[in-house]
DNA sequence: CTGAAAGCGCTTACAG
DNA sequence: CTGAAAGCGCTTACAG
């Protein structure tokens, strides 16, 4: 009733209230074969009576395993646990783990700091999403011989990565915005700082590697990322953003005739928010996203966008991190998943002037 | 380079190392006030050197704590996993986890079996959402000396809850669907055994609380659940559940004006296929849901449903289950979180005959 | 300010 | 088939 902090029995009170030692019950517990099927019954007997669990800490420290995969949040968590796309990759990682029988353990910053953060987490692998990966969390991991995987991180880097092609998805996407006709084209990139280590910058970070995209698709059609028909912008890609762009679009591109971006989420507030003013689309604007989300395509009009799958890049990614933990490989490996470009009703013909 | 299991250096090599003792190591990591500067500095130089980290295994078993939250995942973790409601109570959860600097701990059945799960969970306490919670892994618990909430859970059990209203929440909205003229009503319920105990009839279970809110809706129009006009059907409500549910609703009912759903994601199934096979909404059928999704605002006819704030329950949960890991309190609390009926196109009028 | 030693609760190689 | 004992890598009360 009252709470009084009972002290919980140990494999010592078993051993003593059975007459056993601890080696059996321990034995009990884990490799019962190893005992006579009475001295085990016995043993699960009182520890039944007395309450017994055998504490995971004491266990996990003998074993040296935690049973458990981290999945790294980046400093802003609300656009991780917001963007639908993140969680499904976070289903597929679930998924493994239970093959596994791990649990997944999400880690959010410790005092503010991703780098505080991995110096203590208790895991035996660990997962990033799209994130800077600084070189003093590679080395931290390291010395903690601790395995990493990044899901569409940086694929320059020296992590095992799982990735699509990003460049060539935005090519093709960005040919079928071309090929409709349209020149005139906000796109909505990610914020570099969310995938870069801004130090290096050889390395082709996500964002960068679609402007590619996008660049060598306009370059077919005689322009270039750097034509003034084209508008660039920053943002974090939430749905609260694609709202807020709505007006800063037209505000900085008056006559723009398509928006692309780099994420459903955004392009979904973004015609969510168009509905509420009133603007058609795909008649007055175009919008295409990237991801292909559930979501995607219940909103009207139907979102045009580049499916990758999510759930297959979590378990393809746990998978792969499973082989780390478990010593089975360990040259560094990359993953490509395929992707599709998916055409629906928000992209809409321009005349070509 | 080839991964040579080097084995990490542990408190004893620094302590080696640097010429002071383990005590001293510990607290320059862990209270350095306690030592001349000096002393930290050295200790700190050569852990840096060494590329040594505390493990956080050892650490745990001495502080007797895991630092974790754990979140159990029913046996059947695709529902839990594509139901953006229970994702968004995990959002909260995960908040508040963060401002303790704890992590959270996703938790799926082990070896099959949520039993199993609970024996070996390593976390300080635990939540739980809409879970048939049977007594044994209260039991356990409470042996093992692990604190548990439930969220939308039983609130008539002996776990401390956070639910809202369901009885009130599901009168209201059957009373606006009655409002508007519609008789010949099928009710999509969550099936019985997500929630409760079978045993025990005597336990209100949140279907059960929310179908005596509809009943009593239905008695101030003459009618009740027995009714022959009013159809019942199960589910265990997803999107893809409610896409299958278009055409049984039909062939059950097929002078059925309005499905009420006790769930968001499963109406929204329903819409999509309905939009699908060219059935208008809310002129041919309207659709009720329950839990107020973005989605439910994203998907056209948008959805009148019941706005019960998914990221609250979670933060209001998850403090008070560290109110119980702190021991500041003991007794059970059932928190009780405000709801209210958002009314949108999916509900038509019907003239009543 | 610093250190020797007990303790956290398990696992497991070794011996019998 | 069973047990005594060392070990996992920390924390911390106690002593100096």
């Amino acid at each position: 009733m009252n709470d009084i902090k009972r002290k919980r029995p140990t494999i010592k009170d078993i051993a003593k209230a059975s007459g056993f030692s601890k080696t059996s019950v321990s034995f009990a517990f884990n490799d019962p074969k190893r005992l006579s099927s009475e001295t085990v019954e016995k043993i699960m007997d009182t520890a039944k009576q007395l309450g017994y669990f055998p504490d995971p800490l004491a266990r996990n420290l003998s074993l040296q395993k935690h049973f458990s995969i981290g999945f790294l949040l980046p400093q802003n968590i609300n656009h991780t646990m917001n963007n639908p796309y993140i969680l499904k990759v976070i289903e597929g990682i679930s998924q493994v783990c239970e093959e596994k029988n791990y649990t997944l353990t999400i880690i959010p910053p410790l005092n503010q700091s991703v780098i505080e953060a991995v110096k203590h987490a208790a895991v035996d692998g660990l997962i990033t999403m799209g994130m800077d990966l600084k070189n003093q969390i590679v080395e931290i991991l390291e010395q903690r011989n601790i395995p990493l995987i990044a899901i569409d991180g940086n694929p320059s880097q020296v992590i095992p990565t799982v990735n699509i092609n990003d460049k060539s998805a935005a090519y093709d996407i960005m040919k079928e915005v071309l090929k409709r006709g349209h020149r005139n084209i906000t796109i909505i990139s990610l914020s570099e700082d969310l995938f870069s280590d801004k130090v290096s910058s050889a390395i082709q970070t996500v964002p960068m590697l679609r402007r590619n995209g996008y660049e060598k698709a306009l370059e077919e059609y005689g322009m270039s990322l750097k034509d003034e028909r084209i508008n660039i912008i920053l943002s974090e890609c939430t749905f609260e953003d694609g709202q807020a762009l709505c007006d800063k679009v037209f505000d900085e591109q008056p006559d723009v005739t398509c928006v692309v971006t780099m994420s459903d989420i955004v392009a979904i507030g973004l015609l969510y928010q168009l509905r509420h003013e009133n603007i058609c689309v795909p008649e007055k604007l175009s919008v295409v996203g990237f991801d292909n989300l559930l979501e995607s395509k219940l909103i009207s009009p139907r979102l045009t966008t580049v499916d990758q799958p999510g759930l297959d890049k979590g378990i393809q990614g746990t998978k792969l991190l499973f082989n780390y933990i478990e010593g089975t490989i360990s040259e560094n490996t990359r993953i490509e998943i395929p992707y599709k470009v998916i055409v629906r009703e928000s992209l809409g013909e321009v005349d070509v002037k």
